[in-house]
RNA sequence: GUGAGUGUAGCUCAAUGGCAGAGCACCUGACUGUGGAUCAGGGGGUUGAGGGUUCGAAACCCUCCACUCACCCCA
């Protein structure tokens, strides 16, 4: 057997990377409008990042991340995720001293080590945003707002947006007991799982889609037990959202799986994607900057898959692939030299130019291959063109030709566009 | 890490223990200065790998590998 791609990772062929390329450039465009600006950070960066910003007991940093040592015996990890890089790098150059509020974008890729799924590769793509400098209400509505703007842009139109509020971590504090003490007769009726979560982090009881979360169903939720400023921040968050007229959904079991979240939580569900259907999801996560070791500064951000964007696109409605411009055939040495210049100068106009680098092909060879490619025209060049002084224009679709001058470039050029 | 399903030509798939095939794609010719349609021909395979059962294995058994989906968790 040959080499062939790693488990989790896959190639992206020319006709997909062309569907790549739209959803970023539709990134860059939305996000501009709200002030985001692109930030680039290392692949990898010091373990010890990721273990500080996560959370040591995630199931990221405890046993999904790509850990290694290099020559220097440092611990270094590729990155997983971009909010605890683009933290470091933030810290780091100072970006904290602005007044404003600073907004940053990053594309690229992450790497977690799971089993591959629908949806789920161990080398995915992410496109995310981070706002720093502010724990207003509205900003929480504004980013996520953009977020459905950026979908709809793509022509995702079935997706929903789901929201929650973690609170801080003493709301957290105070809604474990409750969670125990509302379970704590029943622990036996538990999948084994959550009888495991029960202990470690009764949280995720809300999560657990065997179903044992019908115990809960009298208990209260997260958001009841929410302390008076979580309470106020989040209505003012809805609040917002009515005013934007954003439909949302509010779901009390959205638990996020990183520690740095508190109070907004939210993800973006899309249809067909299978289990994994999450297409985007982030929160605030106001402690993340101090933790780190910088300045007391508030964040809000989410991370958009785009593998599962890609997937969840709709058909183009377009021609399926570009074709080139022009097939330049030469029949004969002399006819061939002269061709490689037009092939030359019609690039240099801007045109896709496609032609036969081997002399002496079958001219019947070289309009196949015009063919093949899809080419709009073929421009024949032998003997006769030369002393005459003009090329034979065939346009393949109907097949119909005709002479032009070869002295008349721009005729040419107008000939090929139009 | 756990479970299930699937591995045969470049692609999609047949062949149920008895000569490894079809369609599409590709190449050549019919057609010496012109693609597609048609017709004729051609190249292509360690049947994922290794072992076992059998007179005989793509098929049955074992081990491994890969892919897919799901669990877990997440984007």
């Amino acid at each position: 057997m040959t080499v062939q791609a790693v488990k989790g990772t896959r190639d992206i062929l020319p006709d997909e990377a062309r569907r790549w390329q739209r959803v970023e450039e539709m990134a860059r465009r939305q996000f501009r409008r709200y002030g985001f600006r692109e930030i680039r950070t290392p692949i990898f960066e010091s373990t010890e990042l990721f273990a500080r910003g996560i959370g040591e007991a995630t199931d990221i940093v405890s046993k999904e991340m790509y850990t290694f040592t290099d020559r220097g015996e440092r611990s270094l990890t590729l990155r997983p995720e971009n909010t605890a890089p683009v933290v470091r790098a933030a810290i780091e150059h100072h970006l904290f001293q602005r007044v404003d509020c600073e907004r940053l974008y990053y594309i690229g890729p992450m790497f977690r080590y799971e089993r591959p799924q629908k949806g789920r590769m161990r080398q995915f793509s992410q496109i995310g945003v981070e706002a720093f400098g502010s724990d207003a209400p509205a900003l929480d509505a504004e980013v996520m707002e953009m977020s459905m703007v950026f979908l709809e842009g793509l022509g995702i139109s079935a997706a929903t947006l789901a929201v929650n509020s973690v609170g801080c971590k003493e709301c957290r504090g105070v809604y474990r007991e409750k969670l125990r003490e509302a379970l704590a007769g029943r622990v036996g009726e538990l999948c084994v799982d959550c009888q495991r979560r029960y202990r470690e982090n009764p949280l995720r009881i809300l999560d657990c889609k065997v179903g044992c979360r019908r115990l809960l169903a009298h208990a209260p939720t997260l958001l009841d037990t929410l302390d008076a400023p979580c309470r106020e921040h989040f209505e003012q968050v809805r609040g917002t959202l009515d005013l934007l007229q954003v439909p949302y959904q509010l779901d009390p079991h959205l638990v996020r799986g990183l520690d740095y979240y508190m109070r907004t939580t939210f993800e973006v569900l899309g249809a067909s994607l299978g289990a994994q259907d999450a297409l985007l999801g982030g929160g605030r996560y106001d402690g993340l900057v101090e933790e780190l070791g910088g300045p007391a500064v508030p964040g809000f951000g989410f991370a958009c898959g785009l593998d599962r964007l890609v997937l969840s696109l709709p058909e183009p409605s377009g021609p399926s692939r570009e074709v080139p411009d022009v097939f330049v055939a030469a029949l004969g040495d002399a006819a061939w030299e002269r061709a490689l210049l037009l092939v030359r100068d019609l690039r240099r106009r801007d045109l896709w130019v496609e032609w036969e680098p081997a002399r002496g092909k079958a001219l019947k060879s070289q309009a196949r291959k015009a063919d093949r490619l899809g080419a709009r025209h073929t421009l024949f060049l032998g003997d006769e063109e030369l002393r005459r002084g003009f090329w034979t224009l065939k346009t393949m679709e109907g097949g119909s030709q005709r002479e032009i001058p070869s002295a008349d470039l721009e005729g040419l050029v107008k000939e090929l566009v139009g």
